[in-house]
DNA sequence: GAGGGCTTGTTGAAATTTGAAATAGTGCTA
DNA sequence: TAGCACTATTTCAAATTTCAACAAGCCCTC
């Protein structure tokens, strides 16, 4: 291939997506073994456990969560029927709706907790320097930055 | 949450798949946006066309995508049906295929990428500085060495 | 040289995800 | 207050992915 990445980028980039990938996947698989939540349940859990309220817009889960608004509807509707959150229509914006964090929701999360972050440590962390994380931290952080709203909205600035 | 990691490394752990998952997802959008391939399309001819007579045992392929091997007999056959792969089965062991690169296949992929390096560039690396990618590519490939542990364990330690 | 236990890959049904269109509500402008 | 453009979310069909069998071939040992 006409490389338009140096050599070096090259197998950083192909060591990332690859080692990424793999992580990601033995996560969910560990996460599965010892609770009964997908990496997307945990996530959903964790997100709405630190909002005030415990509860959050489907727009907003759905950013942070990188989700289409399809999969949102669907995950959450899953997660109901579980019985891990609840749905309620938002008052200010009667054509919003809300997911709520159910006690039943958060006792999970805090039974799978232990588990996950034993998971994100023994795969990830614990091999991590502190230099590392720092590295880590900063590029992510502001790629994080730097794509925003993927999706649609805001992109298309002055056009029409 | 009773985090057992610290705040520094939590907060690195957000960092990494909230990015990572946005970068995918904006990844694969640019690469359906100027060619027909979806980013497994891509990575498939990538793998393929390096490989000695452009073809791959489907275990061997799976393995490197980290797909499931339902996952990826689907995937080939989607492409066979577009063209850019062809199967074949294997000579020295009867139970195995193989996926080969078409001529279709190698175009697709020529035309495809310099969209793609283009955009990994300008979402992720043109923004790192060497010492930050030497960073990335230290701590993935180590991970990359301590995961594949998960599914398979065909891996040669030092080779490719 | 037949059986048993692996490994390779496929299949089919069920679950999930996508993408386009539908539904409902907001809010501006006239 | 009607009309219109826009936003938030859901719905539905089609595409993809998983999961649990299955078929086939390999690799022993006896």
């Amino acid at each position: 291939m006409t490389d338009s990445l140096s050599p070096e980028r090259m197998a950083c980039w192909r060591a990332y997506i690859e080692s990424s990938q793999r992580l990601f996947t033995q996560l969910e698989e560990d996460l599965r073994a010892d609770s009964e939540l997908s990496f997307a349940d945990y996530h959903v859990l964790v997100l709405l456990s630190e909002a005030p309220g415990q509860r959050l817009r489907m727009g907003e889960l759905a950013g942070r969560l990188v989700f289409s608004p399809s999969r949102l509807t669907y995950q959450i509707s899953s997660m109901g029927k579980r019985g891990l959150v609840s749905r309620e229509s938002c008052p200010e914006d009667r054509r919003g709706s809300e997911a709520v964090l159910t006690a039943a929701g958060l006792l999970a999360l805090r039974d799978a907790a232990p588990h996950h972050l034993a998971s994100v440590r023994t795969h990830l962390m614990d091999d991590l320097d502190d230099a590392e994380v720092a590295c880590l931290t900063r590029v992510f952080e502001r790629l994080g930055r730097r794509l925003p709203a993927a999706r649609d909205a805001s992109s298309t600035p002055a056009d029409n």
